[in-house]
DNA sequence: TCTTACTTTATAATCGTTATAATTAGTCTA
DNA sequence: TAGACTAATTATAACGATTATAAAGTAAGA
């Protein structure tokens, strides 16, 4: 069993016990989004998947995104930029990315903690979470320029 | 002279500086977003001056902002949600989001320096910069549940 | 099998933002 | 001040991502 099978079925797994229905565009988008180790947008998903599911609406797509956001499989990530994109929560990690191409690369950093409970206190919120983006020039692209 | 009137020259001596015609609608876009202390979306502020301005087009809040964030003046805040807001450049500061109403309160915290050097040596990204916000619950909101 | 709720599909609607073209206004020079 | 050039504004249409709607299909339980 490879390593990604073993995470679809825990995925599938987390899915049924919580009562949502496993159809064969579930799977495949599920599939997409741990197979293909990218931040894909809903559409590149959709594209992807155009070759299986030729009569898939794009609505099936956001509409499962947003059931698999719900069960807590996966984060949407919003930029700057015009369209979300979509990653499979494993654990939780930083995003750094390319301002020349775009190109989205994790980045593991332990919990910025201190700021959570520095910002509580001067605030006065009850501060859940945080999120931070880091943007340079990947090595691809300094290469290239 | 108040304190923001003084900005509000300080920034339009920027402008001029950089060849930038001050246009009344400009002026009075910029004067918004220095006097309301505020995040405004192009939207609210395109409400706030249709008295002043019935016939300006929604187009020209979109054009001035782009305008004033390539002037350096002020910098566009992209969240989850669907409009852009916009925040006049003071001081750099992180932002403090409320999950329940949207409130959004500025954060100093000193600049996140180590974490960009640590993800520039594990990715070998040349990095440039970075942005974190912080999500909870604001003490108006903690109050009324 | 019948029923019920859920899912997908096709399509239209929505909404923030951007592009276009025409008009207006500022600025510079003669 | 007139004339000419350029930039800015306006009105409007277009665009693109996302969401809503309604109809048709599908799974699962009684």
């Amino acid at each position: 069993m490879t390593m990604s099978s073993a995470k679809i079925s825990a995925a599938i797994d987390n899915l049924k016990s919580v009562g949502v229905r496993i159809t064969p565009q579930r799977h495949a988008i599920l599939e997409h989004l741990i197979q293909s180790m990218s931040h894909p947008t809903a559409d590149e998903i959709y594209k992807a998947l155009e070759g299986k599911f030729p009569n898939m609406s794009v609505a099936t797509v956001y509409n499962n995104l947003r059931v698999f956001k719900e069960a807590g499989l996966v984060k949407e990530l919003t930029y700057g930029d015009s369209s979300s994109r979509f990653d499979c929560v494993t654990t939780d990690h930083y995003h750094i990315i390319c301002d020349s191409c775009g190109k989205i690369v994790d980045f593991h950093y332990p919990g910025l903690d201190e700021v959570e409970s520095l910002a509580e206190s001067v605030t006065g919120f009850d501060v859940g979470r945080h999120r931070m983006e880091i943007y340079g020039v990947c090595p691809d692209c300094k290469r290239k320029h």
